[in-house]
RNA sequence: GCCCGAGUGGCGGAAUGGUAUACGCGGUCGGCUCAAACCCGGCUGGUGGGAACACCUUGGGGGUUCGAAUCCCCCCUCGGGCACCA
């Protein structure tokens, strides 16, 4: 009990208030969006769970962020929408139908419907009559007609080449998928594989993906930005053919420094690479090929180690420098890559240190052919990379700078038609089959008269057929090429009628996540993927939240989805998130939460012990949104212990809804209307920790005022204050707010209640504490009356006594008045 | 190696050119209590001083400015991303 006392309750019960309220929010469909609405539309969007379990911790604070801006809006006066679903295909599922010998759908509906309980009594302010999963057939059906709008396209292609591999998963993986040079989901070392693997052309769109971060440039944070620019890997030089003695045609190389064409001394290619093997010689067969086994053996993370010393094999020819005619020896070597550029380099070991080392250790000559001043590479061992004057460079000799060297070296080489400036990037294509049963069916039959057949859009859905247990245990191919598969996988060609098989993989399921965010608006439309009309009404989004684990998986897949979905008609802009929010975190003592450390804080017991509110607040106060939460560090606690002090101020008020609020306390008023202004702000910034603090010092402010007078709780400014204290804290403790505003005597529910403006008038104040500085040092804090005159101000300042001390008699050279709030006093 | 971001009390953090350390945690002293928990209130960057007060303090060094945590240059440290990418 508090220390003033009283016969009323003075705290809530937080587990009634959750069990009450959210019935009522269910029964009222409180946030359900109104489709038909005339108001300015807002769309918050979260990013949608895995169903893995239950609701997490790092759930817990994605969807406490993403909940701040779709209430404020909602108070503001939007439409708001605020969808959810689930992406429901995947991995996990499919492991643990393998371990019960039962069907994927089983374990995942299953969770879903576990976790979907514990998000309604989170209390977010979610609309359920959009909910989707992307595992059922009445969505992924639509997958597979955006899959088919690609191919007609020639989007959608199949290629056989080196892939990524994991063993553990038995699957292939996509490039963003390894991370150095382990499996992303599950760590173990990634090796590759020659497969037939569909893939997405992504690169057709990598320079249009980079032009267009300028669109994302206000919204997104920088470091997603970046990362997506370094992943797509832009860089500028120039493709130089190269002639190779007994061959008709030449090899192209991609170089971003043809300026030191002259110092090329020798050429590397791929040994994995087809042109390798079309190049070696008979007398170089036998090694080359030893050497290619030996590369294939080797994993992804001994080959990428910085480490790793250089190897390679003389494939016994020679190819011609075009610029000087020089005959140069080729290489087979990994420390070059298949599928990136041309995949294969002019070495220049003057000026690369890769070349430089793979030279020194097979004794390969090394010339300079810029003096940058530093010592020679050949003594040092070390390549020069920077401007200095060219030497040894024919017609180059005597420039100084890279600039005019490499647009002379471009010039000279498409004079003679040998090269030509050019653009290379890092992206690669996205690989989209996945060898696994719980995934979209990729919509294609192989005829072995007709090759490749896309099924009819009349045929769609492919459903998958029902496996379970056994029939899904890796083989090393699908479960859809296995035997209890067979029935679904052979069926007629739909062209010719000659019997024919169905493509066995499934897609990536970063597929399903490119596109949800579109089908919420027309969630059960089962004539269309989507409603081209509501989209136009609803996106881009406003607010996107979720991890930056996906700043280059989901987030620039579903940017290129977006790319590629515009270029089709089906959407009239380019970038569906205008805002992105990455939160960050939520760790304990230092460290992620993992069950091996055994550092791990179940969601569920924080609130059964604190309640939602609590463990909510605690969440959006603790640090910046897209800082990392040590719970170390945190008091949920206190956090409800603040709630309580915050409710107790409702219990306290005993003026009628209807009082005259321009009648109370000023002080307080003027405080509530700073508040009002600030929290506006700072939320719409996304600063969500600023805007608690403020709503921390409002409910002290009010505190202060009831204390100091046993009447003020029929202060109108008293209800003023805690109506707004109610209404702010609804942004982040939906329960106590709608506690607190039916103390006050309004309708339920707080989330409709309408948003405040501050009142100008009540913005400024009678007085303000206006610093003296002598020589930048405070030296007086004067109460002053607002509204002084910089004459006034400077009168006031130098007739202070510590003024008078500090300044010493010295006569002044300058004063600088910053009304209200400053006067600086310059001393000669 | 390249690219981003960050360094502020014992801790999370606030202040983005104008009162450094808001708000909270922790601590401490006091009130309530037979007592304790809860709750309520005060104090809480450092050094010197009995006090008034003075000086110092935003990773380090330099600069711009009447005034710098904030802007500029150099360096150090930490975190993240990419990485034999030609």
């Amino acid at each position: 009990m508090g220390s003033t006392g009283g016969d009323e309750p003075r705290t809530y019960d937080v587990e009634a208030a959750q069990v009450k309220w959210q019935q009522f929010w269910e029964r009222n469909a409180t946030f359900q969006a109104d489709r038909n609405s005339t108001k300015e539309r807002r769309y918050v969007l979260d990013m949608f769970p895995y169903p893995s379990g239950d609701l997490h911790m790092g759930h817990a604070e994605a969807y406490a962020m993403g909940d701040v801006l779709a209430r404020l809006w909602r108070m503001q006066g939007y439409e708001v929408l605020h969808p959810i679903g689930w992406d429901s295909f995947g991995l996990p599922a499919e492991n643990a139908a393998i371990k019960m010998g039962e069907h994927p759908a089983k374990w995942t509906y299953g969770n879903i419907e576990t976790q979907k309980t514990s998000f309604k009594r989170y209390g977010l302010s979610l609309d359920w009559t959009t909910e989707l999963h992307t595992s059922d057939v009445g969505y992924y059906k639509w997958t597979q007609w955006l899959f088919a709008q690609f191919y007609k396209r020639g989007l959608a292609y199949r290629k056989n080449s080196f892939v990524n591999w994991c063993p553990k998963d038995q699957t292939v993986l996509a490039n963003e998928q390894v991370v150095g040079g382990l499996c992303e989901r599950c760590h173990t070392p990634v090796t590759k594989r020659r497969l037939s693997q569909w893939y997405f052309k992504i690169t057709e769109y990598a320079q249009a993906l980079l032009d267009d971060m300028e669109q994302l440039e206000a919204g997104w944070p920088e470091r997603v930005l970046a990362m997506q620019r370094n992943w797509i890997g832009r860089s500028v030089g120039a493709h130089v053919d190269f002639v190779i003695e007994g061959h008709a045609t030449p090899v192209t190389v991609f170089t971003t420094r043809p300026d030191t064409l002259w110092g090329a001394t020798f050429m590397v290619v791929a040994p994995d690479s087809e042109l390798a093997d079309a190049i070696c010689a008979d007398s170089a067969r036998a090694a080359f090929e030893a050497y290619l086994e030996r590369v294939k053996q080797s994993s992804e993370i001994e080959r990428q180690s910085t480490e790793h010393e250089k190897t390679g094999v003389d494939l016994g020819v020679y190819a011609i420098n075009p610029v000087n005619g020089e005959r140069i020896p080729v290489w087979a070597a990994d420390y070059v890559l298949a599928e990136y550029g041309t995949g294969a380099i002019m070495a220049v070991p003057a000026h690369d240190q890769r070349d430089l080392d793979f030279a020194r250790k097979f004794g390969i000559l090394v010339r300079p052919v810029i003096d940058t001043g530093e010592v020679d590479p050949r003594e040092s061992g070390v390549a020069t990379t920077g401007d200095g004057v060219y030497i040894n460079s024919g017609p180059l000799d005597g420039l100084a700078d890279k600039k005019s060297g490499v647009a002379k070296a471009i010039e000279l080489l498409e004079a003679q038609h040998t090269g030509a400036a050019a653009i290379t990037y890092r992206l690669r294509d996205w690989l989209l089959s996945r060898q696994r049963f719980w995934g979209c069916p990729i919509p294609v039959i192989h005829c072995p008269n007709c090759g490749e057949v896309l099924v009819g859009d009349d045929q769609l859905p492919v459903e998958l057929p029902d496996l379970r247990g056994d029939d899904l245990a890796p083989k090393g191919v699908s479960p859809l090429a296995g035997a209890a598969a067979a029935a679904w996988r052979n069926v007629p060609c739909p062209n010719c009628g000659a019997p024919a098989e169905r493509d066995t993989d499934t897609m990536d399921t970063f597929v399903d996540s490119s596109w949800y965010f579109y089908r919420y608006l027309s969630a059960n439309d089962d004539t269309q993927a989507f409603n081209p009309a509501e989209v136009r009404a609803w996106m881009p989004v406003d607010q996107y939240v979720g991890g930056v684990e996906h700043a280059i998986l989901h987030l620039l897949y579903m940017r290129f989805f977006a790319h590629v979905l515009h270029d089709l008609g089906l959407i009239d802009f380019n970038e569906p998130m205008q805002r992105l929010l990455n939160q960050g975190q939520v760790i304990n003592q230092g460290k992620a939460m993992s069950k091996s450390l055994g550092n791990g804080v179940d969601l569920g017991t924080q609130i059964d012990a604190y309640g939602v509110d609590a463990v909510r607040l605690t969440m959006v106060f603790a640090s910046p949104p897209e800082d990392d939460i040590d719970w170390a560090d945190v008091s949920p606690a206190s956090s409800l212990k603040f709630l309580q002090r915050a409710y107790r101020l409702a219990t306290e008020v005993t003026s009628a809804p209807d009082a005259d609020v321009s009648t109370g306390n000023l002080e307080l008023r003027r405080v509530t209307h700073r508040t009002i202004k600030a929290i506006t702000e700072l939320v719409a910034m996304g600063r969500f920790n600023v805007a608690v603090a403020r709503i921390m010092e409002l409910v002290n402010a009010t505190r202060k005022t009831l204390d100091a007078d046993a009447r003020s709780g029929a202060d109108p400014a008293v209800r003023e204050a805690t109506q707004f204290v109610a209404q702010a804290l609804s942004l982040v403790a939906p329960y106590v707010a709608e506690e607190m505003w039916e103390l006050l005597g309004y309708a339920p529910s707080i989330a409709n209640s309408h948003w405040p403006e501050p009142d100008a008038a009540l913005l400024g104040n009678e007085t303000v504490v206006m610093v003296v500085q002598v020589q930048g040092k405070v030296r007086a804090k004067l109460e002053v009356p607002d509204g002084l005159t910089e004459a006034e101000a400077t009168e006031v300042a130098l007739a202070d006594p510590a003024v008078i001390r500090a300044l010493d008699d010295r006569p002044i050279a300058k004063v600088i008045v910053r009304l209200p709030k400053l006067v600086s006093i310059v001393p000669q």
